[in-house]
DNA sequence: TGTACATCAGTGAACGCGCGTTCACTGATGTAC
DNA sequence: TGTACATCAGTGAACGCGCGTTCACTGATGTAC
């Protein structure tokens, strides 16, 4: 129509969205067409091209969206807690939320096409080390050792977000965070 | 042509491990279509048809296969060994090993489309379970601690198996049955 | 051994469809006088 | 205030393409006599 009056970059905005959305509803970035998401978004498909380049370009904000909500959010959690051993635990289990509440794109942010992965790990290596001087943790390598929580807490979003039956993520994380960053009092014993 | 010979049965087979190349090629099961594969394994499209009622079904023959390589895979590294705790090192390392040697398969398997994924699951249990058992490991709680580690390895597959970094995965899935599945031995201290 | 025939796996042409992308266009908005 | 005009975001028609699936066919293989 060109009749409905929409404030600049409203559309690309809503585009985004209308991507995020069928994403979700497909499961697979490989699925998500430009025409559908022109359709979703009520919008004749050319519509598209005065805010992208393309469809990967369209595809790509919504991978860099996803990594903006991710970091939101892990740093929302932490940021009221002073204790380093609950903030690393905050943090893991907001990272998980991040990515279960939206798998197809946490999927497509560290699938084959990669994102800003690191970001996140630097964030955890942080966390680690922070328990670490304050002689919550164990670990002797902190970047080692936060490498493996940031492997299992992946394995957690990637096999855990799509199943039927969801176990209570949040004693899984602590457990994870207690025996990976060899937190003690988290882990739930070892001898 | 239609001149070629092929033993009965033998065109079948062919059109699976052209689907699996296209998988791995494609990087998602999503991309794979019923013409490319025909394509692949050098066969007009209805051929197919001949022995697949459709793409979905050949795909399932696929992530079946894949299911069939991993249980294989774990049971040959295990079988030699007596040792429990070796053993189970061992089985993580093979399925890890399965996994990244096919990621795109292993992605379809525990995807969104969902597969046999109990039966590694069960295998794992068993191994943990042999350890307790063996006086090897201090778990109180085998199906949980399987279920950790599982947890653990998927994540293991499924970051790594793509990035150009590949990090000792070997050393990585050791420490991780250590700390996770409390076997001392392995875990690299633990206070 | 030679001939007629049934079987059946695979072919090639065709279909309708949704895709990404292009193009000239339209019509509402904001500015200049 | 009213009129002429430039701007520009979004439209609808059209393109060529690869897709899944159907259909009648072909031609090599194996059997019966």
């Amino acid at each position: 129509m060109g009749v409905v009056t929409r404030t600049t970059g409203q559309l690309r905005q809503e585009l985004v969205r209308a991507a995020a959305t069928l994403l979700e509803r497909t499961g697979a970035v490989e699925a998500v067409t430009l025409r559908a998401v022109a359709r979703e978004a009520g919008v004749s498909a050319p519509a598209v091209y005065g805010h992208f380049a393309d469809l990967d370009a369209l595809l790509d904000a919504v991978v860099d969206e996803g990594f903006d909500a991710l970091r939101a959010g892990v740093l929302a959690a932490v940021e009221p807690l002073p204790d380093p051993a609950e903030r690393l635990v905050a943090g893991c289990r907001a990272y998980v939320a991040a990515g279960t509440a939206a798998p197809a794109r946490y999927r497509a942010m560290f699938g084959p096409r990669r994102g800003r992965g690191g970001e996140a790990f630097a964030v955890l290596v942080d966390g680690v080390s922070a328990c670490v001087a304050a002689g919550r943790s164990d670990s002797t390598d902190a970047a080692a050792d936060a490498a493996l929580l940031w492997t299992a807490l992946h394995g957690v979003v990637t096999l855990h977000a799509d199943a039927p039956d969801r176990p209570d993520l949040d004693r899984l994380v602590r457990t994870l965070v207690g025996r990976l960053a060899l937190v003690p009092e988290l882990s739930g014993g070892c001898a």
